[in-house]
DNA sequence: TTAGTTTGAATAGCATGCGATTGATATTTA
DNA sequence: TAAATATCAATCGCATGCTATTCAAACTAA
């Protein structure tokens, strides 16, 4: 099959859109796309805290990005921060009220912007799509 | 179609992915994917200088980063930039031979990384994948 | 021609992303 | 137990991405 331009360019191309756009979605709220995901990993389980370590793993970021982006939540209130009295090297991090109100309003808005991308597939091709990224996503390791 | 994940979460995961790949092999020649982009970009019309403002369009990137990107190539002595004569504000770009020489080496490391995540699917699903990848991308301006 | 507008680039400030280093704990091993 | 190792977080330096501002040059309109 010829190919103008390379699948990872495509890729890339889609995946810059997609961040361009949440982020001018959330520009309102004092909010960068990267700081609303964290904030939604930590809704996932409200009553819980999640460390520092978890949250880098399930954000798949390195440490550092980690713990600037919990700053910055932090300092909004959005965040609170606590550390854990079975190991004391481990810094726990908790979704605030105020966190939460921030989260119910953009899930709305991102979703949104996710099916706005979609729309130049059927519903047929989507459920292909999705199969196919899914097949993918799984072989990275 | 229950989707445990986003499409959205799909693609980014890709792309983070594609992202550190690339940078991971770049890193042995003192080089960033971004910059090699750019390299690669203007080694397509080798002879013929690129402004600014047409680099920073077909990268689609801001204009400040452009800059920067530019600027760090120009240090290593992979691109010169000049003035144009017919409109004063413009900064021309042109790949310098030790540019080139890198672009090369580079290219095979890049499409070897494409194809190893690719691995996870079929030929006939590659295809499919592709078009529909070009679909999405072609709704995006 | 002059005044107002547009355009291209430089630059500053900030948020993410990375790797590397350091220090404080935990854990493991000798 | 004591020493070596491993783990978690803080922090630095840098590249890339953005917006906003500023300045010079080009263009348009009066």
């Amino acid at each position: 099959m010829a190919r103008q331009e390379s699948w990872g360019k495509l890729i890339k191309q889609i995946s810059d859109v997609m961040r361009k756009n949440a982020n001018n979605a959330m520009r309102s709220q004092d909010m960068t796309i990267s700081q609303m995901v964290a904030l939604l990993e930590l809704e996932e389980t409200p009553e819980k805290q999640r460390s520092l370590k978890e949250l880098e793993q399930c954000l798949h970021v390195a440490q550092s990005t980690a713990a600037g982006i919990v700053s910055r939540l932090e300092q909004k209130g959005f965040v609170k921060t606590l550390g854990d009295a079975e190991d004391r090297r481990v810094k726990l991090v908790q979704i605030t009220p105020a966190g939460r109100m921030h989260v119910a309003d953009a899930k709305k808005d991102m979703s949104q912007a996710e099916q706005k991308l979609l729309s130049a597939l059927t519903d047929a091709e989507r459920d292909i799509f999705y199969v196919l990224l899914q097949k993918v996503c799984r072989s990275l390791s």
